[in-house]
DNA sequence: TAAAATACTGAAATCGCTATACTTAGGACG
DNA sequence: CGTCCTAAGTATAGCGATTTCAGTATTTTA
């Protein structure tokens, strides 16, 4: 009874998600500002207005704190595919997710630095590939879900998921290293599309027009 | 002078190198025995008779020598790229890497439990990741420079270095769940010539024959 | 409102790792 | 052989992340 209606949840969770989205600008702002290194928990917690032993229970690790929103976007995905309802395959759910991983990045304008920072850090370069696996995982295993016949399901699905990724990650690392800014969309989603047409023990219907105007690489369904 | 021939260096390094051998034949064995988190550098500094100092100038931390022997592989592996004698093409080479591995874990018996143990500490698992970052790396560079044109030359690459890795990790993930003793060469060189013949914009001539007979995959040349 | 559940805090201890200054052993050279 | 230089090995001090646990505060729920 009592508190009418939360919109979605109760206070406490209410509460909880708050100070963890706090949390989280508090301390991406501290890194951006002085390092991840330099940054201690002690710190954190400081200006988070928390206790370490809180943040901690938040985070599990400093890194993990550095690396959010990666996670986010991760559970973000495998929530798409593990969707009871999805009617699309999987690659096109990968599709869908880099597009919106695109768009919500031109939203936020700290991006780019936040994505240098971790790309310039040893220990949160080693985090960004667990993520990374992460997803390979996920696209693997909904691969051979999906119904993928061939002789060496696993093996392939993985390299496929692999290609995926890394094209990803490539076509990241190059907008990282000069400052572009509107390529990227294309480059991504070409790199995407380049993948899915040239797998031959993998087939599936893709979306098809209504998005793929930027194709710079040969597309040729086949 | 001095010193007649010492086969290949001077006492101070022979030295060097007998200890570093040493102290991670004690380290592996302790990991194996006890489990790598439950090994403190206190434990293995005092097993290897060395102080812990000492133990941390070999080795910069405590996961880089459980990964000792895959760091050492990919430092093998980078060596025969960069040969400035070499002939032969990257994928070829990567090729011959993949069937020395298997033979020389062929003749270590704790190769298996060895990797059944990384693959189970999540702090070795993120830095197995490390190294197979590094043998991407190393394969897209090679690639790109051994002259392989196409639209998105480096996101190609990658692509293509992330399949093979991938692969490779793939199977031997197999190998080590089931205790599998023989396939896993077939399967292992399979996969790599799979990721070799369907990649269309990176093509290369291949040493056929010779050690292809156990092929399961489609491996028309085409 | 009282009790149960859960969030938050504080303190202590462990451990990996860094920095630094010191000791010892190998090798060059007169 | 003795001297000196360099690199290997050691001891010590200390920082900071992470764990554990016991105690306090706050929400929920009955």
């Amino acid at each position: 009874m009592a508190t009418v209606d939360t919109t979605l949840t109760s206070l406490r969770e209410r509460k909880k998600a708050r100070t963890r989205r706090e949390l989280i600008d508090v301390a991406l702002d501290l890194f951006l500002r002085q390092g991840f290194e330099q940054s201690t928990l002690e710190q954190i917690a400081e200006e988070a207005e928390l206790s370490i032993s809180t943040v901690l229970r938040y985070f599990n690790s400093k890194s993990r704190l550095a690396l959010a929103i990666n996670h986010d976007l991760l559970d973000q995905f495998r929530a798409r595919l593990e969707a009871p309802d999805r009617e699309i395959d999987t690659l096109s759910c990968w599709r869908g997710h880099v597009e919106d991983t695109v768009r919500s990045m031109n939203d936020t304008p700290k991006a780019a630095a936040l994505l240098k920072m971790v790309m310039s850090e040893p220990a949160l370069v080693a985090g960004l590939l667990e993520v990374r696996q992460g997803y390979e995982d996920a696209i693997a295993v909904a691969l051979v879900l999906d119904a993928t016949p061939t002789l060496m399901p696993d093996v392939h699905a993985r390299m496929l998921a692999a290609m995926l990724v890394a094209g990803n990650a490539a076509v990241f690392r190059a907008w990282v290293a000069g400052g572009q800014r509107e390529d990227i969309r294309v480059n991504l989603l070409a790199a995407v599309d380049f993948a899915i047409d040239n797998f031959p023990p993998i087939r599936v219907a893709k979306p098809d027009a209504q998005s793929r105007e930027g194709s710079v690489e040969g597309a040729e369904t086949r």
